[in-house]
DNA sequence: AAGTGGTCTAGACCACGGC
DNA sequence: CCGTGGTCTAGACCACTTC
């Protein structure tokens, strides 16, 4: 029996939502088809396709060709983190950005880089260090190894008005890349760059960057103490 | 002119993904209306857009009404973390899990507790802490504040065998939350629960989780040194 | 006012996966 | 085999944004 018209995709997520929040539907049962909600909301099967899609995707419900659509058991909380250029991250926080260039010069990476940027000879490679800043107070320490043998234009870059942050964004095309977020006790060059008592614990954000199997750029954002990463579900 | 004929979603975004790789559309570069594409590509207006905008929910293209489809001019910034039960997370890493309540108790909560939780009087509240283990060895620390009066339920729960952590998301619906990840110098206690020194650096993750207005639950998660959350891109 | 993306429809065919 | 979700189509109307 057709109970109710609600002929958005976001309405029928919302009642979708609202039966399991309410539960009448637990986790681990299986849901109407989408046919069958089509019916009962009055509106397309296409249009019940897209809010349980979504639904899927944020991990809510688990859909099987055959079996059906049921409820998650394991709504595996996903977080999506927004990583924004550290200029902008500076701004929205309402402080004032500052760039300053402390190294860049061409060596060779220690094993630990060379491993993860896949750099098997004694080649040199191009190494920024720079200090980003908020209110003129260090925020976060970048510390980033580029393979200019992978980017040539690179080479040419002085990095001294603009950081590798930002030119890269905009002239390193990649294909896929891996993060990680650690926790570390600070070392004495970086407390002594951030201002802060080595040993301090800090936020650090390690990312590499991959055009298809070439590794473009390693980069370590070590943040200032107290900094927290923040989102909402 | 129509150049090639792509009838799904995925060959879409592909050629897209692409275009941009091969810097064909550059960030910041307008592309071309789905109508055109759809030409272009010999396959409806839907299914493009079905692929611009999986495209622009992941932060690659930015789009709007009347003016059209950009490319991004800060594509990697979005990081989508899983959060699993931690019982998941253990057995993923290929380890056993195991789990030690380490007290139970209603309690009135600090300040700091209650501003998060919105508590404003004097009334007592269910504290747990509890330790994860992989292979027997620490792995997470469950420090964790449930409002039971919001979910009376709880009250009745001994989280002896399983972690509230569990008990929660199979029982505890929820409309929203908040998340936040940071770098901690341990304290003593902590570090004695994880067998570490005391000062080293920790990841901390806490969650604080709502039904509507009311505060369902805050929990801190203290992890084992060097742990390390991974995502890619 | 007009251009562009956002969404809905009704129907179709396909792919996967239990049986 | 056959039920269910996954996707595509052609067309339609709407909503937002910029002019």
């Amino acid at each position: 029996m057709r109970l109710k018209t609600i002929n958005s995709w976001l309405g029928i997520r919302a009642e979708v939502l609202s039966r399991i929040y309410d539960r009448t539907w637990k986790p681990g049962d299986l849901i109407p088809k989408e046919i069958d909600l089509a019916f009962e909301f009055g509106c397309s099967r296409t249009t019940v396709n897209r809010a349980l899609r979504e639904l899927a995707e944020a991990g809510t419900l688990e859909r099987r060709r055959k079996s059906g659509t049921r409820v998650s058991l394991n709504p595996a909380n996903k977080a999506t983190l927004k990583i924004p250029l550290i200029k902008n991250e500076v701004n929205k926080i309402g402080k004032t950005y500052g760039y300053k260039l402390i190294q860049r010069k061409l060596c060779l990476p220690p094993d630990k880089i060379k491993n993860k940027m896949r750099i098997n000879s004694g080649i040199k490679i191009l190494h920024i260090l720079a200090l980003h800043t908020a209110n003129d107070l260090p925020f976060v320490i970048e510390d980033r190894w580029i393979n200019q043998h992978v980017l040539p234009e690179s080479e040419k870059q002085n990095f001294k008005e603009h950081s590798a942050n930002e030119w890269l964004v905009l002239n390193a095309p990649y294909t896929h890349g891996t993060i990680s977020f650690s926790a570390i006790n600070s070392s004495a060059e970086n407390a002594h760059l951030l201002s802060i008592k080595s040993g301090a614990a800090v936020f650090e954000i390690e990312r590499n960057t991959f055009d298809k199997e070439n590794a473009i750029t390693n980069v370590c954002l070590t943040y200032e103490r107290g900094y927290r990463m923040l989102t909402t579900f």
